[in-house]
DNA sequence: AGGAACAATGAAAGCGATTGCATTGATTCT
DNA sequence: AGAATCAATGCAATCGCTTTCATTGTTCCT
């Protein structure tokens, strides 16, 4: 037999099929009874609601769309576990697409998954501001790590943690210090760049700045290297990946961390801790990212034209291995 | 306005909707004139085809679902970019679900997307055989890392790579392994598990097991704890994150490698080139893994119970850092 | 010239659900 | 008792599209 619809169970029971489908929908419309007949027979076909079919008359397709910007990088993973938990829990399927590093596949992707989803999430954009205006245009939409007036965001905010940061090594009596910047398109990295220099003015210590370097292992490497070339006892690297490939950088040339150096990393992604010696880096909440996430974008969807909301999470710092006491300036190499 | 529909181009061209939606669907049967006038209508308007609409008749989703067993394994992006650009080439998009390392939850995200999707890929399943084989029940279904017989899947093959890791070693001077066992109910585990004393036994040389471990850094450390009780100068570790566990315990006791042991690992993750050393390992052919496992789908869905298919694409041997000459037996700690 | 073959189009029937409105008894109120 | 109210249900329209079948000119044979 064929799969069994809201008419099969209809004729079964000897009801209209309206009656069946308000069993599913408004439940307390419907005498007991017919109810429970209803589900048992329901059960018994093993009836599936079509998604296309409600879809079509409610407008909803009960699907949110989720875009990174590259899958591989670790920050996503736990982001994507959270943000698909919640989704989940308001009764949504999730949609994810990788852009692969891409800007313009990112505003591809928002386009080809409108009408699939009733709203999507952008995670740390590389495209333009005005690029994802447009691209979001009609569509509910919130923008993760990366703030614009007229589209909802989520944003981790590093800054005060970072702050963390720079209290923790200068009391381990470090003055000297990097700034290793990240990629000059991310506005995680801008913001992060900002919130150092803040703190090295504000603190009156030297502050060294390098890059931009890309947010690779690769990079890393090069950011460590070009921080042999300065005095700086210790270094802020742009993220975990970036601050790991500094640490093997460093390894390989025999400069000794936290002996040498100190190296603070930002994310605290799965790299951090497995690596020798486990970095000192600022922890993003994550699960609280993608909730807030969801629920804003939900509420986005639920009154289309709303105002646009704007949440900002603070990172926390964490100390580990990867800093200690400073031995004073060094000479290059 | 409202959405733009076939109806409102159709009338603004003076057509019927059955032709416009020709246009789109078979435009060879639509005469030029005709066919391009509603194409510019179509882009003015901003029309997009609605999915609903058209999964309601067609009963096509144009969706595949991808359920991972742990997003967080950093096995699993490389093969979830592969998987979605295959799809995307194939006019598909894709429903990404974590099963959190549950079983229970696998089996019910395949019910959940049943429906939604035309198909599904359950990656490196932990349930049961026979929880998948009714999970998937009338629903196009391919494995990732699992034979099924009455199940098509896709499944990468280490065995001869992990031979030549053998040969590698052995070449080296090694003589006495360790093998650091993975989950239990993983069966890439038991697989490379029975390769690698496939391997020992025809080279004669002594293997000593170990484990099982879980597959992550903690579980890599205990693997290198147990190692150092034992006298193998070489260990085949289950994948690269306990490889990498164990590099930790190892570096954290002052033991060198490659000096005084070799540590291989498995699946070349963006780890085993990060990490100091860098891991031999062995690496698996992601892009074919995901575009073989689409393909394969995609086939099923288009001739359901059609015999299942089976693939097994082989991994490769990398060295690296990780291994090199045996320095003979040592003490235990 | 008369009909076959064909190309281009339209009319209309679904696909499987939701939902506003109408209908039907039963209950309550005055 | 008759009107008003209410709970439970059915009817039928609708969502936007695809697709079969019928219709209409055209072109091409013989």
């Amino acid at each position: 037999m064929s799969k069994p619809t809201i008419y099969s169970i209809a004729q079964r029971c000897g009801v209209s099929a309206a009656t069946v489908s308000r069993v599913f929908n408004r439940p307390e419309l419907v005498s007991p009874r017919v109810r429970e007949q209803v589900t048992a027979v329901a059960r018994e076909l093993g009836y599936l609601p079509n998604p296309a079919a409600r879809g079509l008359v409610t407008g909803r397709a009960e699907t949110i769309g989720l875009i990174v910007s590259d899958i591989t990088n670790p920050f996503f993973p736990l982001l994507v576990r959270s943000i698909q938990r919640t989704a989940e829990r308001m009764g949504s399927s999730v949609m994810l697409v990788d852009a692969e590093e891409s800007a313009a596949a990112e505003v591809r992707h928002v386009a080809r998954l409108r009408g699939r989803v009733d709203g999507v999430i952008v995670a740390s954009p590389r495209s333009s501001s005005a690029a994802l205006r447009e691209a979001a245009k009609g569509l509910p939409c919130v923008l993760l790590n990366r703030p614009l007036r007229d589209l909802s965001s989520v944003i981790c905010d590093n800054t005060s943690a970072l702050f963390d940061a720079g209290e923790h090594l200068h009391k381990h009596g470090h003055r000297s210090f990097a700034l290793l910047a990240g990629p000059s398109a991310s506005w995680a990295a801008a913001r992060r760049s900002q919130a150092i220099r803040g703190w090295a003015r504000g603190r009156g210590v030297e502050l060294t700045e390098l890059g931009p370097f890309r947010a690779t292992f690769k990079g890393g490497r090069q950011a460590g290297a070009a921080l042999l070339e300065t005095g700086a006892t210790a270094a802020f690297a742009f993220d975990d990946l970036t601050a790991c490939g500094v640490l093997a950088e460093l390894a390989g040339r025999g400069v000794a961390v936290p002996g040498d150096r100190s190296v603070v990393g930002c994310d605290d992604v799965l790299l951090a801790r497995t690596v020798t010696p486990s970095l000192t880096t600022v922890t993003a909440p994550m699960d609280d990212l993608g909730a807030t996430a969801v629920q804003v974008l939900t509420r986005q969807i639920e009154a289309p034209g709303g105002a646009p909301e704007h949440h900002r999470l603070p990172g926390v710092f964490v100390a580990r291995d990867s800093t200690g006491h400073s031995t004073g300036p060094r000479s290059t190499s």
